[in-house]
RNA sequence: CGGAGCGUGGCGCAGCUUGGUAGCGCACUUGACUGGGGGUCAAGAGGUCGCCGGUUCAAAUCCGGCCGCUCCGACCA
């Protein structure tokens, strides 16, 4: 392995982070010199940080192809039409990069490549034989972001690896999936990242079910739903709750008056009822149709819920005018008289039995409104949000909510791409069929932000020896001949040794170098100093211990693999 | 796209309210001293004050427009 020289590394280390940088991860990556801004969204990577990067690449190259996988590289250019084949030109529109050529064709940057890949099977695979497949690929993909974040967490040009795989149904399918979803938790562990599973929501993506892999940290973009007791984890938009018991009221219809009082709180606290007591309705346009959600005072509704059960693309609140437009009135709207073909409805309502509900007239509500004898809803399905302190739908235990981020995601697609792409293959039957898809995606500047994120202290970047740019980071300290001679001893054997070692061979005094070695993070630090080698003696450190330990120089080789090796013992 | 904030040397910031020679710390260059946890002294280099326009004798400073970046939200793998 190559020695690296401090003095003529490409990159500075800073005193202070830049003011933009708001976690620790962006700031130590920044303060190290391993990461530059360009724009919004878009990185430069120093050789430190390429060098991760490749070492991460790698681990998930190694475990990809354990689970059977095999590496292409596809198109990052594409033709338009292929993303309108499929259906996605709208859907994904607004993210996608587009640019046209010299003779005007619209092309776009592939923000990910179910597309491309779909395409290539119809090229190149015929028949059941050539079945099952699983490809992969790392490659950079654009998508512009409406709003890039959180250093590398959310970016516009990003590595991300996609694997896809192909099946003959559903039974052969579930291999695969089993596989990846394995190689997953073996990427994340080699990388020194805890993750958890959680089932999610397949967006844009499509599909029929997916589960993300998170990094659980407070920086973290997503709202993930946690059981302490069963273990079961959702990302929030996805999460399935118990409704618990309602107070539901037994009765007749009645009116009762209630001026000005516009909101749950304040009806519950006007009648002094608990809001789990009401009825709330909310309204939203459902890919153009206005809808009545009705779910019970207490909760909200999950809008990504009612468009999933509506099989719906789009869903946004209506506006108050629009409310008054389909005939309801805010703040006081009753589901009872409304068309129930546009009424949707939580179960925490059908069986709550008579709740205080709207009456449909300014300055009214009604007491004792029951499901199913006052009105009904053509859609009775779970959109309510999850909220920390509702039951598990498993084991009835509080559930908790924590921040994450979703480092990878991994989707069961079924035929949401073949099929509409044409994408078919002969069984053995001579029938034509359709494969049952999957895709894998895991971004790999993201985890290594998430490798800092989980490795670190006030000092700097506390790197696994798995993906460290460097293994061991020699500070000289003095200029004299022998300590030059001693380093230069060192650095070779733990050089030839196969080790990727970083000299900070810079007119530093000892504290700036000290200083560096621990923002850089290097998993071992050699201190050569004159000092010692009086006694014939050199420093080791591991990166996460507080005290160094001195060894005979002719041993410090040896040594140094033997902490190295500890390191990795106990860590995993 | 809605809300908020910020653009002054490589980084962190002051100056702007009240217009008048652009400043501080760190980093950088040279020299001396120093030499095991971000040293000391001396001498330096480096800035179209985001851009365009306006007001004014005079604009970093006041006014207008635009651009960029960050955060919250919407959205999003």
């Amino acid at each position: 392995m190559p020695v690296t020289r401090m003095s003529a590394l490409f990159g500075r280390t800073l005193r202070e982070a830049p003011a933009d940088a708001d976690s620790a991860n962006h700031q130590l990556l920044l303060r190290s010199g391993l990461i530059v801004q360009l724009a919004a969204g878009v990185y430069s990577f120093l050789p430190p940080a390429w060098r991760t990067l490749r070492k991460i690449e790698q681990i998930i190259r190694e475990e990809m192809e354990a689970a059977g996988s095999q590496e292409i590289r596809m198109p990052a250019i594409q033709p338009r039409e292929l993303w309108e084949e499929s259906g996605r030109a709208d859907s994904y529109g607004p993210v996608l990069f587009n640019l046209k050529d010299r003779r005007d064709r619209t092309m776009v940057l592939a923000p990910t490549h179910e597309e491309s890949v779909t395409d290539l099977f119809r090229a190149v695979v015929q028949s059941y034989r050539d079945l099952p497949q699983s490809v992969f690929q790392m490659q950079t993909k654009f998508r512009d972001e409406p709003r890039p974040r959180g250093g590398l967490v959310r970016v516009r040009e990003f590595i991300m690896k996609d694997a896809y795989t192909f099946d003959v149904d559903d039974e052969a399918f579930d291999l695969n999936y089993a596989a990846m979803r394995q190689a997953y938790h073996n990427i994340f562990e080699r990388c020194g990242v805890p993750v958890v599973a959680v089932q999610a929501d397949s967006g844009a993506i499509g599909g029929k079910q997916s589960e993300e892999f998170i990094f659980l940290t407070e920086i973290g973009e997503d709202n993930i739903i946690l059981c302490p007791s069963c273990g079961y984890a959702a990302n929030q938009e996805r999460a399935e709750f118990a409704r618990g018991e309602s107070p539901g009221s037994d009765g007749d219809l009645e009116e009762v008056e209630t001026p000005g009082i516009t909101t749950i709180d304040g009806l519950a606290e006007f009648l002094g009822i608990p809001a789990r007591a009401t009825a709330k309705a909310a309204f939203f346009l459902v890919d153009g149709e206005p809808t009545f959600a009705v779910i019970r005072g207490d909760l909200e509704v999950n809008e990504l819920k009612l468009m999933n059960e509506l099989d719906a693309t789009d869903a946004r609140r209506l506006l108050t005018d629009e409310v008054a437009e389909a005939g309801w009135v805010a703040g006081y709207a009753s589901p009872i008289g409304v068309d129930p073909a546009r009424v949707v409805v939580d179960p925490s309502v059908v069986d709550a039995g008579g709740l205080v509900a709207g009456a449909n007239r300014e300055g009214y509500h009604l007491r004792n409104v029951a499901y199913g004898r006052d009105w009904s809803a053509a859609t009775i399905a779970d959109i309510g949000m999850a909220q920390p302190g509702d039951p598990c739908a498993k084991c009835g235990s509080a559930l908790e909510m924590k921040r994450g981020i979703e480092l990878g995601h991994i989707f069961k697609l079924g035929t949401r791409y073949s099929d509409p792409m044409e994408a078919t293959f002969l069984d053995s039957d001579g029938e034509r069929r359709t494969p049952i898809m999957g895709c894998y995606g895991i971004g790999v500047e993201r985890l290594m932000a998430a490798v800092v994120q989980a490795n670190h202290d006030e000092l700097g970047i506390i790197w696994p020896r798995s993906v460290a740019p460097f293994d061991v980071h020699i500070v000289p300290l003095g200029g004299s001949d022998d300590v030059a001679s001693a380093v230069s001893q060192v650095e070779s054997g733990l050089a030839a040794s196969g080790l990727n070692v970083l000299v900070d061979d810079r007119e530093e005094r000892a504290g700036v170098k000290f200083n560096d070695a621990d923002l850089l993070g290097a998993p071992l630090r050699i201190t050569i100093g004159a000092r010692g080698l009086k006694q014939g003696q050199v420093e080791l450190k591991l990166r996460p211990d507080p005290e160094a330990s001195s060894v005979p120089l002719a041993n410090a080789v040896a040594a140094a693999q033997e902490s190295l090796a500890s390191l990795e013992h106990s860590s995993s």
